[in-house]
DNA sequence: TAGATTGTTAATCGATTAACAATC
DNA sequence: TAGATTGTTAATCGATTAACAATC
């Protein structure tokens, strides 16, 4: 389901919904304008993002909330269970396994992997920790599409080997490190200290 | 210090420094052609990035792999000490008072804040975690530049208010919410949920 | 109807890529 | 010298913004 969507617009569509779900249950009707100036950003852009979503809205009265929201999550599958795996149980892996934030997305973190002996058999978040080396049979057995990678930068690599092997198709990978991977593998990447890094460097 | 380089190439900065640092000592020269290649990017898009750090290389041989790392760190100021309190000692929070990986660019979190008195009192990582009410005069005491905020959605543009008040400069958040702040503050998101919906929906 | 707002087409802006001269 | 690689200028590409007709 390769859309023509910008990636950028995209990346967008989690921050309108986020506000949209903000507004109070009484705000019927919301304007482009409106939502544009909450948001910093013009008004065109974001009638341009809803557009791709197939929402549409009607001349002088704007949107109708909750229809944006649910167009919106439709268009991002939120309506659409996936499942996902963690692979590195370490500070930040424990904090995604207890975080509630990604079942509004319809996504499901449902087994998590380490390699340290004192984890496995531990569950966090009521999710169970298991054997790096377990990762392929869950992935068949829940049909994971999803994989988090939060292990070391040492041994990102080699799991991420493991995750393509095994069929993932996504990895969000936390580890500041290029994966080499497929081009039918899609990688993202989040390095929270580069962020803030950057962050610092536009003071 | 803004610089007129564009956010985008600032983006991949830590990127280039990461690869460059991943390679064996005893490489003394790295193309510009060899690290598009490592980190699939064109080429004439790592010589435009690396020339805004005033790094140069040589026709033929390329650039000093030492001289290149020392020209990235510097451009993003690794060497230049900078403070940083966090605020929200939840899963997440807790998590980055941990982690070690903001020390190479030269970022160091001073103290952890956080409204349970559970909390307050102890610490973790080394980090002492005081009641959030003091963010104020731990900002001023420090220097501290630069806030982590990893609370809940709910009271995020409390506390960010707050933090705008204390002086802080630049604001690292977490939460999914979009934080209304001075133009003279730089607020950057992370929104770790919503990254891995926009992975799944390009499936 | 008049006015506000949508949706789209054209113009602008900025980032990436291509071409190529400089150079070691 | 010949060839590889840099650094820069011009061309292309894509995203944002401006203009404006459609419409409720």
């Amino acid at each position: 389901m390769t859309r023509d969507i910008p990636e950028i617009s995209l990346q967008r569509l989690p921050i309108y919904l986020n506000y949209l779900k903000s507004l109070p249950e009484g705000d019927k009707y919301i304007s482009s304008g409106a939502i544009a100036a909450a948001l910093g950003m013009g008004e065109v852009l974001v009638r341009k993002d809803l557009a791709y979503t197939s929402s549409s809205g009607r001349p002088k009265v704007g949107y109708v909330r909750t229809e944006l929201i649910a167009a919106i999550e439709d268009y991002l599958g939120c309506n659409k269970k996936k499942n996902a795996i963690l692979v590195g149980v370490g500070g930040l892996g424990s904090a995604l396994l207890s975080y509630g934030g990604f079942a509004k997305y319809g996504i499901d973190i449902v087994e998590a992997f380490d390699s340290d002996p004192e984890k496995i058999g531990t569950s966090i978040g009521g999710k169970m920790i298991s054997v790096d080396s377990e990762v392929a049979s869950a992935v068949q057995k829940y049909g994971a599409v999803l994989a988090i990678l939060a292990v070391p930068a040492s041994a990102a690599q080699q799991v991420c080997d493991g995750l393509v092997g095994s069929g993932i198709k996504g990895i969000l990978n936390f580890a500041p490190v290029q994966l080499k991977s497929p081009e039918s593998v899609v990688v993202r990447n989040i390095d929270v200290a580069a962020s803030l890094a950057i962050l610092a460097s536009l003071l």
